[in-house]
DNA sequence: AGAAATTTTTTCCAATAGGAAAATTCCCCA
DNA sequence: TGGGGAATTTTCCTATTGGAAAAAATTTCT
């Protein structure tokens, strides 16, 4: 394979890549556009591979596609590289419901973070609501946005946080929370890795 | 700051880093270009800011180089001098920024955690309120609890976050927090331990 | 299905990058 | 201290990018 060619299909890979981000978050290209201050018409040949952007308007490029640059390049799944970068704004996180919690995971997008924070809604009112004590490896935080909490720590008195109370513990320990009052709870949970 | 300040200096400071990872193999101009297939004046622009290099220059430069293309946006904030990185140490860290934050440091008596939440409000509205910016090893997570916030990143557009943003970061990148508009904000940070 | 609206691609030209070679600066050492 | 070679920067020109607007394709709505 010549050098050229190399190069062109590389650079349709990278721009795959791009399209790739742009979707994700179904953006057309005026809005991608827009956010990065690019022409519509230069996002679309990059995303074809039909030109190469030069290093500025990849700087843009991954601002508007609100990523970090070095994500860009990260084949799938960005890890958190160092120098990784990520705002998640109120109401544009990724759901995940279930009967009991509604979490929104925050920058499900970068992997390798050390921590994981959540923001939920806790929808049960009852221990009796769950099956069994969550456990996992890790060291857990709580928060309370919103309304009250009752947590349940395995072989604990169960404690009950008010609005801006905080509680942090080994989540090996089993765990719950349940909503304290008539209203659902909005709760911010940041997990460690480990 | 303008756009195209901005750019530019974003464009130096890349510059910088392919002029280091050139100096730290001792190769000269004409190595790099030899090894990359590019001219020597190309890399000496590019090392300089002159120009914005294209797509396709970066890929055979960074091949040249002998890195992966990711690992050129990896450590920006790693050319900064000795000294001017302040580690925040437990117990420190809230005397370190008394006159612009108010931090109260949850669980101070935990030790071995892997996260540490503080609680804190933001009497700081400008930046020029700041000697310089915070740099420590790990990951930085904020939330905005009340208010608003903007937060300073090296080398990024500073980002507004509104109450129920927030933000996910290495925390080597050199970092700073205002409050926007008239009242002090109210954040929760936890950084990681490293 | 057909029209209208939205999204993407193409076209064309001005702005900018990339390379060859000349000019300059930087070292090193007698 | 100054001569000579190595390294870097500048110059000048061609090739390519990037943007505005027109054209084409796709989607949405009635």
């Amino acid at each position: 394979m010549s050098e050229e060619e190399t190069q062109d299909s590389q650079r349709v890979a990278f721009g795959r890549r791009l399209r790739q981000l742009r979707r994700q978050n179904n953006w057309t290209l005026a809005d991608v556009a827009d956010r990065a201050g690019l022409a519509i018409s230069t996002i679309s040949k990059a995303e074809r591979g039909i030109i190469a952007l030069t290093y500025d308007r990849m700087a843009l490029l991954a601002d508007g596609l609100g990523v970090d640059m070095a994500a860009l390049f990260a084949e799938q799944g960005e890890n958190f590289t160092p120098g990784s970068f990520a705002v998640a704004r109120k109401g544009e996180f990724h759901r995940q419901e279930t009967s009991n919690y509604v979490y929104e995971m925050l920058f499900p997008e970068l992997w390798n973070k050390s921590m994981s924070p959540m923001m939920g809604t806790l929808k049960a009112h009852n221990v009796m609501d769950f099956e069994d004590f969550v456990r996992h490896p890790g060291q857990e935080f709580l928060v309370v946005m919103e309304g009250a909490v009752t947590v349940h720590v395995e072989g604990r008195e169960p404690v009950t946080l008010q609005q801006g109370d905080s509680i942090y513990f080994d989540s090996a320990l089993g765990h719950l929370y349940a909503s304290d009052g008539d209203n659902d709870a909005r709760i911010l949970v940041v997990c460690s890795a480990t």
